[in-house]
DNA sequence: TCGGTAACTAAGCGCTTGCTTAGTTTCCCT
DNA sequence: AGGGAAACTAAGCAAGCGCTTAGTTACCGA
């Protein structure tokens, strides 16, 4: 008897809570270490030391790397795509539904800007079929927010040129965050928040 | 005499022009590979063949493949600094500057894709040492930016709520470019530069 | 109490990786 | 002509990779 039951055989650092269940934890892992150096740099064996596991343990729940990567793309971008849903859905008029959508999603993006990394820069590891999945997930996105564009300038509150330009743009403001972004950095997510909402009205040409 | 010399000894599919130097090749080959695959998933086998080369080859003139991104990296970083510069040079109201220095850094990031993804998306695989000597380029761009809307702003010419802020959203819009942008799209460099010039101007509160 | 199932590990397999070594060819300078 | 440096290749090495196999432990229902 080598070792007591209480200490666990893991050598690496944990970046997973250990009260968590062991494929909550093997998910928490890799958006750490996907984030932190991308899907290629990520070994498994990082990924399975993360969660306190052997390397093996890792297949016990997931069939392979790219299937983790799958899972946790997936799981992201529904969470993504039903924040937006919603921050939509709470505002009566297209400016509360920009400025809920923007404010909301950023704050996402602060928050759980690991899952954020992955969602938006990891997507184009995955097989041919599970890209595919997650870009119609992604497309959606880009409707909703070009939506609550064209009924604003149907109402007469938006002046935009271009919807789609201007969706892009919103869009590129949101999801860069998770590229700058860093925990260090002393700004809360609700002022980012706020921050990229001010910005949005004024895009739209509704800033005042 | 198992070949005759008019065919050279190439297994893989050349990414690079053969008529530019070898060291040319290999920085084209590798722009080619990072940009599409990522540093870590692209193999050195990959930009020696891209180039032409065995994959001895490459050692004659890169110490290391991290060397090549580094090399690739830092060139990138100059020629997009010595743009902005020059862009905003030839502005003589900040106006001017702010829309020259969008629609120019946009169509770079346009026509040189490849690199400008390397460059926006690569470059914390660098070395610590290697890293922080670009990082002093890019924080040399975001100044750029900002003193235009400082400048903007003390004229009376822009209305921002933080200069810092806005200049991070503003490079935002320019630098998603190079995540979402592909070939295959019929919209021209000129045009998207314009775009992103207009949405500049909306941004800073000068948009008529 | 015990049989079955699921969760897990130790060990390691086959392959690919970044890079090196030893040797060949090319070309320029005298 | 011929010596030397530079550019290049064939072959391959050590390390690390994703993943598998064989076996152990823990637990749960009958």
């Amino acid at each position: 008897m080598p070792q007591p039951t209480t200490t666990p055989p893991t050598s690496g650092a944990r970046t997973s809570d250990p009260d968590a269940s062991t494929v909550e934890r093997l998910l928490q892992a890799a958006a750490h270490a996907f984030a932190d150096k991308g899907f290629h740099a990520t070994t498994t064996r990082d990924i399975a030391s993360g969660a306190g596991l052997s390397p093996a343990g890792v297949y016990v729940h997931f069939g392979s790397k790219e299937e983790l990567l799958f899972a946790l793309s997936r799981s992201g971008h529904e969470s993504a795509l039903r924040l937006l849903r919603s921050a939509i859905a709470d505002g009566a008029t297209p400016r509360q539904q920009l400025v809920a959508a923007m404010a909301r999603f950023t704050e996402w993006h602060v928050e759980q800007y690991q899952v954020a990394r992955v969602v938006q820069y990891e997507h184009h590891h995955l097989t041919p079929e599970h890209h595919a999945e997650v870009l119609a997930l992604r497309k959606e996105m880009d409707s909703l927010v070009r939506d609550v564009l064209d009924r604003g300038v149907a109402d007469g509150t938006f002046s935009v040129d271009d919807s789609a330009d201007t969706a892009l743009a919103l869009l590129s403001i949101v999801v860069d965050v998770a590229r700058w972004y860093s925990p260090t950095i002393r700004r809360t997510p609700t002022e980012i928040g706020a921050t990229n909402a001010t910005l949005a009205l004024r895009l739209v040409g509704a800033g005042h």
